[in-house]
DNA sequence: ATGATATCGAACACGATGTTCGATATTTTT
DNA sequence: AAAAATATCGAACATCGTGTTCGATATCAT
């Protein structure tokens, strides 16, 4: 890739990361962002065809990160191995999180919070796909499916929210606790 | 109040209905509604600064008429009885969700969907409110607050967006299995 | 060195928003 | 029934953000 527009890219980035600091993602202007990243107007949408996109594209890279790593089960695990593997799996998500913590913090409260928890939910499906076997069975997958992943997300936005005092280790096991009743 | 003010914002608000069958909320403009309705522009914005304000009328209306009648805890109950209580709280507001149903079917999934779980939370804040002093205390309130709240309207989205077609005492005892185990 | 490609930025067309105001219609009050 | 009050109408307008265009300029790859 042409490091011209690596150099772009990364300012649009800083830019977007800086202006989130002051102002929450919807009242942003594109001239806001090309003003702060210092390029022209029409370098930007060769870059991005609208705020939108770019908001989805910073999301997936953040997310991109969060998960790479941390998505293959472990073969071979019984239900109680595999309750602890995905709690150190959800531990990991929230470290790779807080690493974030400025954009997501930002992010959450305004109307882009929904772009963010689109992508987070994609990325999870993936993450308890494995858990999902064990469930009650007298209810139905998909709506257990969602019961669980909107049940992590509604704990990751308290997490951050509250400021990301306590620790991802603690948030997991506050988290499985209240969703172990039924779900597991 | 003046009879033409209700006219208008009768013909305002079917317009708005008519309209979600066809386009989500956020494709709409002020003139399609206008135009639907049938009315002047100026004396649209003679009844709703923007859009937006519209939206969050609509959603209170709904609300206010979904819990209406349901809010007063029954005093003097124990912890089962309390749980008694809120299944059938939970219920009749299923029952009366189901009469909007067309309008909340088109508004979930877009952008506004956000509107609206944010008027539901503000609702069910309330109606969860004697429950949550029986929960599990080693776990923050606030957190457990929001997980149960978080939970439930996760749970309405997804009999709806499914179509209603389980019956609400279905759902409630879906919900109140899977948060069952950390939250009662 | 040279051809390819990215950036610049002013200018433009477009669409939606929200306001204004004088004319007209309807309702309420007396 | 007349008068006063108030709501609606709708064309015209100012404003703002968007996304595009294009020729000039700068930077990169080979």
């Amino acid at each position: 890739m042409d490091r011209r527009q690596q150099k772009t890219r990364n300012a649009i980035y800083d830019a977007l990361s800086e202006l989130l600091k002051k102002k929450k993602f919807e009242d942003l202007t594109v001239q806001d962002i090309i003003d702060e990243a210092n390029i022209g107007r029409s370098t930007f949408y060769s870059h991005f065809e609208t705020k939108d996109q770019l908001l989805e594209e910073m999301c997936r890279e953040m997310f991109e990160h969060v998960f790479l790593h941390d998505l293959a089960p472990e073969a071979g695990h019984d239900f109680s191995g595999g309750h602890k593997v995905i709690a150190e799996r959800l531990t990991h998500v929230l470290y790779h999180i807080s690493e974030h913590k400025e954009n997501i913090s930002a992010i959450l409260g305004g109307e882009s919070e929904q772009t963010f928890v689109r992508f987070f939910r994609e990325y999870l499906e993936d993450a308890f796909d494995d858990v999902l076997g064990h469930g009650n069975m007298k209810i139905p997958k998909d709506f257990r499916k969602q019961f669980i992943i909107g049940s992590f997300v509604e704990t990751v936005k308290w997490w951050i929210t509250a400021g990301l005092k306590l620790a991802p280790e603690q948030v997991v096991e506050y988290y499985l606790t209240l969703i172990g009743g039924g779900a597991k």
